[in-house]
DNA sequence: TGCTTTATGTTCTACGGCAGAACAAATCCG
DNA sequence: CGGATTTGTTCTGCCGTAGAACATAAAGCA
């Protein structure tokens, strides 16, 4: 029996590997490319080039656009495009809200149902069934007429396999999720389960299926009620051994702090997540970051920002110093506070993360569509036909 | 002209590709493996990888060893190893030693040459030529007769391409230390330099070149005068963007604690440091790591292993939070100190990692070889023969 | 002791997918 | 309107693998 190495290559493999280049090429460009565009950059001769478009043209992966007047002297080139019919749905439950999500090739939303929703301590069976019937009608409309690759789901917390083992922010725990999901859904979807935060952060890493977004190697915190994240290097999520990492929420600020959730004491969130900053800041829990923004001035509030400010760049340091990243990513209530987190949260990682005399680290607030998570499980589910398009061409 | 992109796989990258494969398969097994076994094993037939492998064994990657009588039926195999003509040079700077160490393809030293030196302060032109002479002397001896595949330096601190940035161990900053060592070292060899912890943590990773040890996950926590670290996943070493990854050291464990060279507070080596637990132990800085032990009851030695223990698991508490790491492994003086500092540190560990409940994080102590980072330096070396092997056949 | 069985290694032929050259098509420019 | 240029298509040859057939070298059995 063939152990778990790896297999040799072969003529079919050769061909299998072009056809993922050939459409990686076309998805990573900034515009259209044609057949001879793609020869070069692949390094093919364009015969190579030309029939390998051919197949991902006839599986629908790539679509031919209007010939357009070239630019100089030659034939015009057919300009090449991801394909506009196929797709993935991706799905997302948070504290506040319930997501669907259908992503074509290009990276636009093709359909999209956000709803607003108070789910702390809901019933996960019914929870995820609400989900399955807005899904459900969401994909009668126009979406429904795409090839849906896969589907991905979007959750809190830690997450194996298709069960969420828990989420504290939803008060779930040992939820077969996945199963819970698929009994509502049409065409015997079965989602991929994922960590929220690491979903999300690809959506910082990658601005459409395929093609790099503006930062490849940074740390992305995730502010909600808690505090999560995820590292991404090269591009990619280091979800870590078992799926669990980025946990920055329980990185300990302070080991006489506050005692949290998790069992442990002096995590970030007790500083930084939105409840522990409102409280701190005196004011009500449903006080939008605008408004704290608005009110920095106030003793109460602007003690409580550096405080957070304080204990994310503890926090925060620590983990550049470990992981070599150059950038911070706040989204959440912590990119719409990042104006007066902001100098004193630069300030600290400049003292704290070694290497900053020579690469001196950054802090970007990137808000994000709401729903990122459901953006970030549609792009993993199309991974499949960029690694592997052999299997969608006829 | 060619941008960065791959470029499309072809019947020349077909065998390259497959050259490798059978390499590393062969590394990678337990013992000789039969050109049956290697068709087995890679999905080829026999007629294919039996090309392969004469290639390999003509370009001496590969050796064939003496034929023994089959435990059954059946026309004997011919087993093959890894080439024992080739091999890398791996040296290591530390603030107490020197090393010069030649691998071979099957991971054995050949020959090597370790001594104690007080390097804290030296000047770095001469500690580097003295490393020069050494390793000439030793190539002189048998390790000459190797095709030496190329070579490593190991040194502790931040490391840029050719450069050492900062050292705190050394006392050494912005030394060119390629350029000061290639200038005495034999046949124009330029050594590749790395950082020590992570070329330490690969030895862990790595039973012999291509073949993996008994921990593939795990954070690999360098007790030396500072703390180094490295994260290892899938077997890999995490380097980070700029390759300044794993400065456990620098994490704080409390803000308000002792300040540290690095310009920071209260990081984790100002605790377990070697200096900083024998200071707060009441010892002279000479004393060994077994007196300690020894010594583990008195009151003051016990009140700063508890400190170290205490700091160490919050510290390496968040590390694992971050990156979902199932394992710890103590070298150094920690290592030796691992009896001592165990049961709190894993105490600490259970309360605080997110993830224990559902896998409990383990604490392994590796004193590993004198010089563990000219090792690692050696098996990094090796990784062009391993993953390019096309260019040393015929 | 010789034949059978079994497993490994070697030789030979066919095929898939790519390179490279030649040719065709579709423009712009003078 | 013909030449120049670029893109796309067609055709042929080659590389490296698969697969079958054959050869070799043993152990086991009668």
């Amino acid at each position: 029996m063939r152990t778990t190495e790896q297999t040799g290559a072969r003529q079919s493999t050769l061909r299998s590997s072009n056809l993922a280049l050939v459409l990686r090429t076309v998805c990573a460009a900034d515009g259209p490319l044609s057949r001879a565009d793609v020869a070069a950059r692949t390094g093919t001769t364009r015969a190579t080039a030309a029939r390998l478009v051919d197949e991902l043209v006839a599986g629908g992966l790539l679509d031919e656009g209007e010939r357009l007047a070239p630019p100089r002297r030659g034939r015009p080139a057919t300009p090449l495009l991801p394909g506009a019919r196929i797709g993935a749905l991706g799905l997302q439950v948070d504290a506040g809200l319930l997501a669907a999500r259908v992503l074509d090739l290009r990276g636009r939303a093709v359909a999209e149902h956000v709803e607003d929703a108070d789910l702390v301590g809901s019933d996960p069976a019914r929870t995820l069934a609400r989900l399955g019937g807005l899904t459900t009608a969401l994909l009668d409309g126009p979406a429904g007429e795409l090839r849906l690759a896969g589907a991905g789901l979007a959750l809190p917390g830690l997450v194996d396999g298709e069960v969420l083992l828990r989420a504290p922010n939803l008060g779930w725990s040992d939820v077969p999720a996945v199963d819970l999901l698929a009994a509502h859904l049409p065409g015997g979807l079965r989602p991929v389960l994922g960590n929220e935060a690491d979903l999300a952060a690809r959506t910082v890493a990658e601005a459409a299926p395929g093609r790099p977004g503006p930062l490849r190697d940074f740390l992305y915190v995730s502010g909600q009620i808690g505090i999560g994240g995820a590292a991404v290097l090269g591009g990619r999520v280091l979800t870590g051994s078992a799926g669990w990492a980025g946990e920055v929420g329980h990185v300990c600020v302070d080991p006489d702090g506050p005692t949290c959730r998790c069992g442990s004491t002096g995590c970030l969130e007790q500083y930084a997540g939105r409840h522990a900053l409102l409280a701190a800041a005196g004011l009500p829990r449903g006080t939008p970051p605008a408004e704290v923004v608005a009110r920095a001035g106030d003793a109460d509030v602007q003690r409580a920002l550096d405080a957070a400010a304080g204990a994310l760049g503890v926090a925060l340091a620590g983990v550049l110093n470990v992981l070599d990243l150059p950038a911070v990513v706040l989204g959440g209530h912590l990119a719409a506070l990042a104006e007066p987190l902001r100098p004193r949260l630069e300030e600290l990682l400049g003292r704290r993360v070694l290497s900053a005399r020579w690469r001196r680290p950054v802090v970007e607030a990137v808000p994000g569509t709401p729903a990122a998570g459901a953006t970030g499980a549609a792009l993993r589910a199309l991974d499949g036909v960029l690694d592997d398009p052999v299997r969608w061409v006829p």
